[in-house]
DNA sequence: TCATGTCCGATTGTCAGACGATCTGTCATG
DNA sequence: CATGACAGATCGTCTGACAATCGGACATGA
């Protein structure tokens, strides 16, 4: 409309409760308070605040779900480094709602794969070998397990991100992961003549991680991702159809 | 110590705010709550449960801080479908308190970029190649202001990922891309002289992905990350030195 | 000495009830 | 039809309270 007359700014009175948690979140984050500093009582923070203890407590329930505050044992509250895993199921179930595509979720699986491999190949450990072959080898015993195998996938595909001994790739990874853990299960129970074909790739694909081949490595996990999208293509669904909820 | 005791169970007693705020969050993921849907007044929910409004407000708010409800203009609660930029912010705060290190970073960067520029290639729209041209544009002028270019920096790895059309990707990369951005300021500004190859690989990557020249495409992103990497180290940081807070 | 039982203050989780401010919708007015 | 007045609903905040639990000090008994 009137294009040139004053534009103000909105005007949102932020809650007290917000102001609580807000001033809380910046002292963490400034470094003011470290994991496992005490937050203090809620008294403590009543009288510092000067605030109600109920407008107090809901401060302290938006932090403790950003993870970065929780109870201890004693119910006392203090400092919490948040743990990705637990912010990463929030992320997945946002793109749930979202209605991400199987097609996103396979895309971005493809195009996380490479660098990944390269990244576990750089940097895995012994011990990062022997829980990938032993994981392989429970695999091949359950082979008739459908559900079991499903399982063994993920944890598979778990062990793998964590040989990357990267926490920022884990973390890009992991909601990633969750999405693909319950669409993994219906292709491989929906179809178990998979199930070789799975265990084939798994095996090349730790034997590249201990001869580190990167070449070998990359094409057999190209594989595995191709030959999962096979089988979601012969369960039947729709590429464009959204992930749906199950499990996550 | 006695292995062979009898083993139970942790006890834990939930309170009852999380209690409300699980129930109202099933009902979300189970989808009998869609997005927009109201999710009552507190007095409503107050004799659904059967419990006091405080700890109704309190569960209230353990949903808002993840994003799942939020309030409208009107105050009412409704349910909300979570836009990952809000979480990511979540994500990349636990990343800096983690302590994660520019290695990790630059690493993460190098495995997602070769996979996002072939995705940016397969799905970019006309409209994205003009903001992107424009962003070039821009930053040639701007190319004296070092924080300029940092900004323009960010916002055109942003219009890349946007590029590729996909929200799990994005979503993916949306942390790292946030922890990236004030090392990129920081570099930049501490050394100048690297912006006219920032703006050349720029070119070239979007002359790649305008022509939809793969090779070329990720040719020069990764050239465009080393030099990143070159530019932190000639800062004179150490790369297993934790990335720090500054502006996110 | 060490394990057990007891008591007390501090803290959290929950509740009842209240008040002012703001939003929504209705109705009357000009 | 724009404006203003009004009532009801709802939220944000507060006061005050109580039970359950936790931590610690202390006493007791083997």
């Amino acid at each position: 409309m009137t294009q040139a007359s004053p534009r103000f700014d909105r005007i949102k009175a932020r809650p007290a409760y917000e102001l609580v948690a807000e001033a809380i979140e910046r002292k963490i984050l400034a470094g003011r308070l470290r994991p496992g500093d005490p937050v203090g009582t809620e008294s403590e923070l009543v009288k510092q605040f000067g605030v109600n203890r109920s407008t107090v407590r809901e401060g302290i329930r938006l932090l403790e779900q950003s993870g970065l505050v929780a109870r201890e044992a004693s119910r006392r509250l203090s400092v919490a480094a948040p743990h990705y895993h637990r912010l990463a199921s929030r992320m997945s179930r946002a793109l749930i709602l979202q209605q991400v595509t199987f097609r996103e979720l396979y895309h971005t699986s493809r195009a996380l794969g490479p660098g990944s491999i390269d990244e576990a190949m750089d940097n895995r450990t012994q011990e990062d070998l022997e829980a990938l072959e032993a994981n392989l080898a429970r695999t091949r015993e359950m082979r008739n397990d459908a559900p079991a195998v499903a399982e063994l996938d993920a944890e598979f595909h778990g062990l793998l991100d964590a040989a990357t001994h990267n926490r920022v790739l884990q973390l890009a990874k992991e909601p990633v992961s969750m999405l693909v853990r319950p669409t993994t299960a219906l292709i491989i129970t929906s179809n178990p003549r998979g199930i070789p074909r799975l265990i084939e790739a798994h095996g090349h694909i730790v034997d590249a991680l201990t001869r580190r081949d990167r070449e070998k490595g990359r094409l057999w996990m190209d594989r595995h991702l191709r030959d999962w999208k096979a089988g979601f293509e012969l369960s039947g669904r729709d590429l464009d159809s959204p992930v749906d909820a199950a499990g996550v």
